[in-house]
DNA sequence: ATAACAATTGAACAATCATTCAACTGTTTG
DNA sequence: CAAACAGTTGAATGATTGTTCAATTGTTAT
């Protein structure tokens, strides 16, 4: 464990083609770019998360309906609605006791219609 | 522990909007369907599987050059390729010791971009 | 005030997952 | 044949994550 030996060996690779991963590196988005991207869609890899968004493509609901709906606890719902709220898909209003969410984002329908794209036709 | 209590009791909720439930319901796609399509949107929910998809966009490439690209092992890559193969988003191709892979699906491009939308208009 | 209820919260638990490491396959080349 | 190298594989590890449970907040109604 030299001193000199922490950044050396990253790679066990010798290049194959590097006029090929030049030109693509020069041409990728930038790095925080791509991280937030990957965020976004690890929004939409969870059942129980697509479920609560295709409803709320629907009607506005509030977490009761929505628990009722998918047969699970209002604890587990509230829980995913709000990790939908800070992607910020989705935005409440309050009436009372009762916090009724809507969608907040116009590109998950059409985000959606594209995955099932994939789905329909492999 | 009553042997009648297993499916009791699922859900802690009275339903306050039975109507909406009702026709939020019949307009739910397939159970089945949802769930493909949360697996399809899993595989773009990684920073790294996002970056090798980046990177085929732009040409043809081989586990190394994408290993050296990414700064990672070969190792480390070669099982994201084969989740993003299993996923039929990337094909391969043989040609001696190397392994050529690239893009299988035309939809992860408008995907990619339907994301970038919500990242860049929030 | 107190009871009832919608909703949120945090800790705990189990399951899933990305990366590492070491061993291995298969092809090329000296 | 043997050495070198591209790539794959499986087990192990650490980190992340979805759900449960119990406790709590805040609002409404008796």
């Amino acid at each position: 464990m030299s001193v000199y030996s922490s950044d050396i060996d990253r790679c066990d690779c010798g290049t194959i083609h590097e006029d090929v991963v030049r030109d693509v590196r020069m041409h990728m988005p930038e790095e925080e770019t791509l991280l937030e991207l990957a965020d976004l869609f690890k929004l939409f890899g969870d059942s129980t998360r697509v479920k609560i968004l295709y409803a709320l493509f629907r009607a506005e609901m509030c977490v009761c309906d929505i628990a009722v709906l998918l047969g699970m606890t209002k604890s587990a719902i509230s829980h995913q609605l709000r990790v939908l709220k800070q992607g910020k898909l989705v935005k409440y209003r309050k009436d009372g006791k009762i916090v009724y969410y809507s969608l907040d984002d116009d590109h998950v329908k059409s985000i959606f219609n594209q995955g099932l794209l994939h789905i329909t036709e492999k």
